[in-house]
Parts: C-alpha cells; sequence; structure tokens
DNA sequence: GCCAACGTTGGC
DNA sequence: GCCAACGTTGGC
C-alpha cells in the first residue's frame, strides 16, 4: 500500500463537500498534469490512502484522510465540452487523462496545518515533495515514514 | 530542438 | 494583489 497526498481548493471542493457526497466517495476530477497523472496511472492502486490537502485557501493543511476506491481510468470530464477540464485535443481511443475515486475515510479535529507541517521540513519531514519549494503537483508522494510521523501531528501543538 | 511568451499554481 | 516557480505552447 502506498501513501498519497491529494490537493484541492476547499472553495471548489472541500473535505465538507466529501462528506456530504454520496456514499463520501467522489471522482477525482480535473487533474490536467502529466507527472501527476502518472501517479495515478502507473503507481496508485485501490486501497491505497491519501491526505486530503486544502490549498490556495486562508489555512492551507491536511484536513483529514481518504481512500483511493478504485484504479485510474479516463477521466469523463475530458470529453465535456460543458466542462472546465474540457480537453478537445484528448479522444475517446486514447485519453489523455486519468483519475479515481476516492472515499473519506476520516476529517481530522483539527487541521494539520502547513505552518506546522514546515516546522519539521528541515529534519522529520526532509525532502517532503509538499514542502518543495516551487511544488505545484496535485497529487503527490508521501513516504509510509513521512505519513506516520504527520499522523503524530494530529494530536499535537 | 530551442527558447521566449504565456498561463497556472499556490503561498503569503 | 504580488510574485516565484514551473509547465505548456508555438514560432523558428
Amino acid at each position: 500500500m502506498k501513501y498519497w497526498l491529494l490537493k484541492s481548493e476547499p472553495d471548489e471542493f472541500g473535505i465538507d463537500d466529501l462528506k456530504t457526497s454520496p456514499d463520501q466517495t467522489t471522482s477525482w476530477e480535473g487533474v490536467r498534469n502529466y507527472q501527476a497523472r502518472n501517479f495515478m496511472r502507473n503507481e496508485m492502486s485501490r486501497g491505497d490512502r491519501a491526505f486530503f490537502y486544502h490549498s490556495s485557501c486562508a489555512v492551507p493543511g491536511i484536513a483529514g484522510i481518504v481512500q483511493i476506491a478504485t484504479e485510474a481510468y479516463p477521466d469523463p470530464s475530458q470529453f465535456d465540452s460543458r466542462s472546465k477540464y474540457y480537453d478537445a485535443s484528448s479522444s475517446p481511443d486514447d485519453p489523455r487523462w486519468m483519475l479515481v475515486d476516492v472515499r473519506l475515510e476520516r476529517v481530522f479535529e483539527r487541521l494539520i496545518t502547513l505552518k506546522k507541517l514546515r516546522n519539521y521540513a528541515a529534519d522529520r519531514l526532509n525532502g517532503l515533495p509538499l514542502l518543495r519549494r516551487g511544488n505545484r503537483l496535485s497529487v503527490l508522494p508521501v513516504s509510509p515514514a513521512q505519513w506516520r510521523f504527520i499522523l503524530t501531528l494530529e494530536r499535537t501543538n
């Protein structure tokens, strides 16, 4: 089993939106970056777990945990001309963009803020891709050791 | 294949 | 709103 971090803007789709979704499950549509796609397509598996990260908001941070509920499959929104994720240059015969379904595991009582994570950038979270300068990927790997350590931050100040 | 221009991401 | 860091696009 692998561990991941998935970014979403809470103004668009936050963890509370997932909580109220049918089966607390949603299709993680709209990933339009090749590296992020490759992570989903090549390395992500059903049963993996991911942090649900709130980005581009007042207090960025990890809001909870989701489970990867499917293998990667073509993102239908790339073929929907009314969708903001429409990609006219992708064909159903050779879909360019993939997604996975994710199901809510739990919502943290308190956000684990980016600020807090940064406190450990030089030691326990050294090398965490999220903390890498200039990182913009919306799908990022987390090592098992980093995953375990981040979970301990849930109960500390 | 190079690279400048442009667009997007995302923290602050 | 600003700006750094990238990724993508398109002319050549």
